[in-house]
DNA sequence: CTAGGGTTAG
C-alpha cells in the first residue's frame, strides 16, 4: 500500500536560522526560505568540501589560487590574523585549512590565531577537525591556545582527546593555568566517572599554589551533581566555607543542583535561604533549579507558583523556566496545564526552545493526541525552531500511533535528509512502530539504505555555508 | 586585554 502524503502543515513565514548544523537544502523545514545575506559577496565554500585544494572553480582570492611559491612568499600568519581581525573566521578557517593542505609545516602562530578565532566564535567542532589533521605532537603552542583546544574538545565530547592532550601538554614542560586546570576539571565532570581523577586534580592545584576561584568550586560542584555524589559535594562545599572562600551565585546554583538531582527539596530549600542569608544573589538559574526540584517531588504548583515569586523579585524567567515547568505538567499527564503553560509564555513574548516544544510534543505523543502534535508542529516551524534528534524521534513515535503508521517510512527518510543520524532510539521506535504495521525487518533494512546513500557526508558538507 | 563554570526536552 503506498503510504498517502503526509498532512500539510501551516504554512511557514520566511525566518531565517542561522544553525550551521541545518542543512538549508534538503531541509523541507527551510528548504522554502532565503539564505540568510552572506557578509561579502562571495560564497563561501565549506572547508571540508574541497577534495583538490588546487581546484580552480574555488572561490579563493587570486593569490590563494596561484603557485604554492607565491604562497610562500606572503606572511600567512598575517594574513590569517588580517582575515581574523576582519571578523571573518570563516575565511580563516578555510585559509587555515588551505595553509595545512599546501604548507610544509604551518607555523605555530598560525594555529594560536585560528584556535582563538575559533574559540571565540563557539565553533569547537571545527576547531577540533582543523587541529585534528595536525600532527600537534610537533609543535610548542602557547598555554592559551592548548586551553582553548582542551575546551574545544570538552565541548565537542571528545575528553579522551583532551585528557591526552592535556598530558602533551605536560610533557612539554609547560605550567597549566588555573584556567587549563578549570577546563580539565570540566572534562572529567562531563566524562562522569572520573571523581578520583577530580581530586587528583585539585591536589595538582594546591601542590602548584594555584587558589580555587569561582569556576573551579562550581565545576567541582557540578561534577557531584551529575553523579549524584551528596556527600562529596557537601564535605566540599563545607571546607570552602570553613576556609572562608567567597561563594558566589554559580557554586550556589552547582550546590543546589545536587541536592535537586538527588530528589531532596527540604535541603534545596535550605541551600536557596542560605544564599539570601549570606547575601548571595540568587538569579534566574536559582529559580530553575528550584523549580526544578519541586516539579520532581510532583509539585508542579509550588512550581508554577515561584513565577510569581520571581515576578515580585524583579528575576525574568526564561524559556527554560517555562520548559521545566511544561515538561513537569506533561511528565504528571497535565496535558492542559502544559498547553497553557506554552501559551502563556508565547503572549508574554518568551521564545519556547526546541526543549520546549520537545516536551510538548512528548507528552501529547503518550496521550494520543497526533492532531495537536501536527499544530505544535506547526507553530514549531512558523517559530524558526530546528527540529533536533530528540524531535524527530518523537514524531517517528507519533507515526507508531493508530491510523499513523503509513507515514513512519516517510518520516525517518525525511528525517536522514535532515542530516539527522539516528541513534539507538530512533531505531526503537521504529521498530515499535513497524510492528504495528507488520514487517519488522523493514527498519534494519531501510538503515542499511540511508546509510549507504552517505548520509553521513551530508553532514560533513553541511558544516559551513 | 587574551582561555574556563551553573538550568530545560525523548
Amino acid at each position: 500500500m503506498k503510504p498517502k502524503p503526509f498532512p500539510p502543515l501551516p504554512p511557514r513565514p520566511p525566518q531565517i536560522t542561522a544553525n550551521l548544523d541545518w542543512h538549508p537544502l534538503t531541509n523541507p523545514w527551510t528548504r522554502s526560505t532565503t539564505t540568510p545575506a552572506s557578509r561579502s559577496s562571495l560564497p563561501k565554500p565549506s572547508p571540508f568540501s574541497t577534495p583538490s585544494s588546487t581546484n580552480p572553480s574555488l572561490p579563493y582570492p587570486l593569490f590563494f589560487c596561484s603557485s604554492k611559491h607565491d604562497i610562500l612568499a606572503l606572511d600567512t600568519v598575517g594574513l590569517l590574523k588580517a582575515v581574523d581581525v576582519a571578523g571573518d573566521w570563516e575565511r580563516a578557517a578555510i585559509l587555515f585549512e588551505w595553509l595545512i593542505k599546501n604548507e610544509e609545516k604551518v607555523e605555530a602562530p598560525a594555529i594560536e590565531v585560528i584556535v582563538r578565532a575559533l574559540g571565540r566564535e563557539s565553533q569547537h567542532s571545527l576547531a577540533c577537525k582543523l587541529i585534528d589533521s595536525i600532527p600537534l605532537e610537533n609543535y610548542e603552542l602557547d598555554i592559551r591556545a592548548y586551553t582553548t583546544l582542551l575546551h574545544a574538545y570538552a565541548r565537542s565530547s571528545k575528553y579522551q582527546r583532551a585528557v591526552k592532550l592535556f598530558a602533551q601538554v605536560k610533557a612539554k614542560g609547560l605550567q597549566p593555568t588555573i584556567v587549563t586546570y578549570n577546563v580539565m576539571l570540566d572534562v572529567f565532570s562531563k566524562m562522569g566517572g572520573s571523581w578520583t581523577k577530580i581530586l587528583g586534580l585539585l591536589d595538582e592545584m594546591r601542590e602548584k599554589g594555584l587558589e580555587f576561584d569561582e569556576f573551579t568550586t562550581s565545576t567541582v560542584i557540578s561534577a557531584c551533581g551529575r553523579e549524584g555524589l551528596v556527600d562529596e559535594a557537601v564535605e566540599f562545599f563545607e571546607k570552602l566555607k570553613s576556609q572562608r572562600f567567597s561563594l558566589g551565585t554559580v557554586t550556589y546554583n552547582a550546590f543546589l543542583q545536587v541536592f535537586g538531582k538527588a530528589g531532596n527539596l527540604p535541603q534545596a530549600l535550605r541551600v536557596f535561604r542560605e544564599m539570601e542569608e549570606r547575601g548571595c544573589s540568587r538569579d534566574a538559574i536559582s529559580y530553575n533549579e528550584l523549580i526544578a526540584t519541586n516539579v520532581r517531588a510532583g509539585f508542579c504548583e509550588e512550581g508554577a507558583a515561584l513565577l510569581d515569586t520571581m515576578a515580585s523579585k524583579g528575576i525574568t524567567p526564561n524559556s527554560v523556566t517555562y520548559t521545566t515547568l511544561i515538561a513537569g505538567y506533561g511528565r504528571a499527564g497535565k496535558v492542559e496545564e502544559a498547553l497553557s503553560l506554552l501559551h502563556q509564555m508565547k503572549a508574554l513574548g518568551y521564545i519556547p526552545s526546541v526543549c520546549t516544544y520537545n516536551s510538548v510534543l512528548g507528552m501529547l505523543v503518550k496521550k494520543s493526541r497526533t492532531k495537536e502534535m501536527l499544530q505544535i508542529l506547526g507553530q514549531m516551524r512558523s517559530d524558526g525552531c530546528v527540529p533536533n534528534r530528540v524531535t524527530w524521534n518523537t514524531m517517528l513515535a507519533m507515526c507508531g500511533k493508530r491510523g499513523m503508521e503509513q507515514y513512519v517510512s516517510q518520516m525517518f527518510v525525511e528525517m536522514t535528509n535532515c542530516g539527522i543520524e539516528p541513534d539507538r532510539d530512533s531505531f526503537n521506535t521504529l521498530i515499535a512502530a513497524y510492528g504495528r504495521s507488520g514487517s519488522c525487518d523493514r527498519a534494519m533494512k531501510l538503515y542499511e539504505e540511508m546509510t549507504e546513500a552517505g548520509f553521513c557526508l551530508l553532514l560533513q558538507l553541511t558544516t559551513l555555508f
